[in-house]
DNA sequence: CGTTCGTCTTAATCTACATTAACTCTCCCT
DNA sequence: AGGGAGAGTTAATGTAGATTAAGACGAACG
C-alpha cells in the first residue's frame, strides 16, 4: 500500500517522529471504490474522514424533486466528509459517492479521536484542516450570491483546472447550481463558435 | 472587563489552568462597536477573530451591482471571521459591521499563532471551532441547494429563534437570498391572516 | 455487433423571483 | 415639533434559469 500521498499532505502542516507515523498509518484502512459505488449514504451516520489518492468522489445532498447538488468533488490529495454526521455522529444529509473508479485511504473517527488525544499534533492538523475547508465554502457561498451562472462556471474552472477536462458536464452543472441544459446553452451561445 | 463568556465558550470544549486563563485573557482586546460601524471592510486583511458579547455583526459580501448578501449573522457568544482573509493574511471579500450596538471580543491573528505554540489545547479548540463552522456552512449549502424561498425562511427561524424578533426584515431577507419586497410578499400571502 | 443507456444539444414554454416605482409608517435627529 | 431617512408593503412588469420534449451521438455491455 503506497501511503506517500497521504503523507505529503500531513507532512506539510505538521512534521513526524517515524514512531508517530507508523502509528498513523497502522489506524489507515485502504479501499477501492467502483465508479457510482457510495461511501455514504443520506441517513447512515459519516463515521470515516476519507482521504482520496485515485480517481474521483463527490459529496452531494438531494432535493425533495429528487435532483442532485453537488456540494464538493473530491479528486486525489482531497479529504471529503459530511462533517456535521462526523462530529456529532448524527445521520447525514450528504451523499458520497465514486464518479470514477477510485481509491481512498480513510480513517475512522474513533480512531482520528485517540490518535489527536496521543499525538496533539494532529489537533493541529485537524484544525488547519477544518480552517481551510471553512474558508472553501464560505469563498463558495460568497461566490454563489455574487455571482451569475457564466461567472459561476468560470469561478469552477479556476477551483478545478484538472476536472473540467475529464469531468461530465452534467456533473458540472450541478456543482455551480443550474441544469445540464442551460449550461449547454450558456457554453454554446456565450463563446464564440 | 467581563471575560466569563468567552471563557465558558472555551472551556465548553477545552480545561484551562489559572496560569492559561490568565495568559490567554493578557492577549484579548475589548472593543464597543457602534450600529453599521465596521470591524472589517473589503480588501483589508482580516487580523482579528472576533468574539460577540453584546448586541449583533454580520458578516457580508457584495455584488458588482452593489447588493449586500448575508452569510453570517453574530449575537452574543459567536465568533466571527472572514476564514480565507485570516489563515492567509491576504485581502478579505466580506464585510463585517455591526447591526446595532455592540461589545466585542478579540484576539490578533499573531498572538493566536503563538497561543497555539505555547498552549497546544488551543489547537483543540481552534480545531473544534472550525469544524463546527465549517458544518454550519455545509448544512447552509444544502439549504441553499436543496430548499425553496419559504423553506429557507423556516430554516432560518429554526436557526437563529431570536433574531428573527429583533433583526430588521430585509437583513432576513438579504440571510435568505431574496429581495425585502419578495420576502413581504411571501410573508403576506403564505401565512393566513 | 446491435442495442441500450447516458450524455449533450436545441428549442418552446413556463415560473420563481427580481426590478421598479409609489405609498405608508415609524423613529430618529437637530 | 418637523422633516428626512430607513423599514415595510403592494403591484406592474421583466428576466434568469427551469421544465419538458425530442433528437443525435458515443460508449458500454450482453
Amino acid at each position: 500500500m503506497d501511503y506517500s500521498l497521504i503523507l505529503s499532505n500531513i507532512t506539510k502542516h505538521i512534521n513526524l517522529y517515524k514512531e508517530e507515523e507508523e502509528y498513523f498509518i497502522s489506524l489507515l484502512h485502504y479501499k477501492r471504490v467502483k465508479k457510482r459505488q457510495y461511501l455514504l449514504e443520506e441517513g447512515e451516520v459519516n463515521t470515516k474522514l476519507t482521504f482520496v489518492t485515485q480517481g474521483c468522489l463527490r459529496s452531494y445532498a438531494v432535493d425533495k424533486n429528487g435532483g442532485e447538488h453537488v456540494l464538493q468533488f473530491a479528486p486525489p490529495n482531497w479529504w471529503i466528509v459530511d462533517m456535521r454526521s462526523f462530529i456529532k455522529q448524527e445521520p447525514a444529509r450528504l451523499n458520497i459517492d465514486a464518479i470514477e473508479d477510485s481509491e481512498v485511504i480513510y480513517i475512522m473517527k474513533t480512531d482520528m479521536d485517540e490518535l489527536q488525544i496521543q499525538v496533539p499534533k494532529f489537533e493541529r492538523f485537524g484544525r488547519i484542516l477544518a480552517q481551510n475547508a471553512m474558508a472553501s465554502y464560505q469563498h463558495r457561498q460568497i461566490d454563489n450570491v455574487t455571482l451569475s451562472a457564466i461567472e459561476r462556471y468560470t469561478s469552477f474552472c479556476h477551483l478545478y483546472p484538472s476536472l473540467i477536462l475529464t469531468l461530465p458536464q452534467k456533473q458540472v452543472a450541478s456543482y455551480i447550481g443550474v441544469t445540464p441544459e442551460f449550461l449547454s446553452k450558456m457554453l454554446n451561445t456565450v463563446v464564440i463558435k
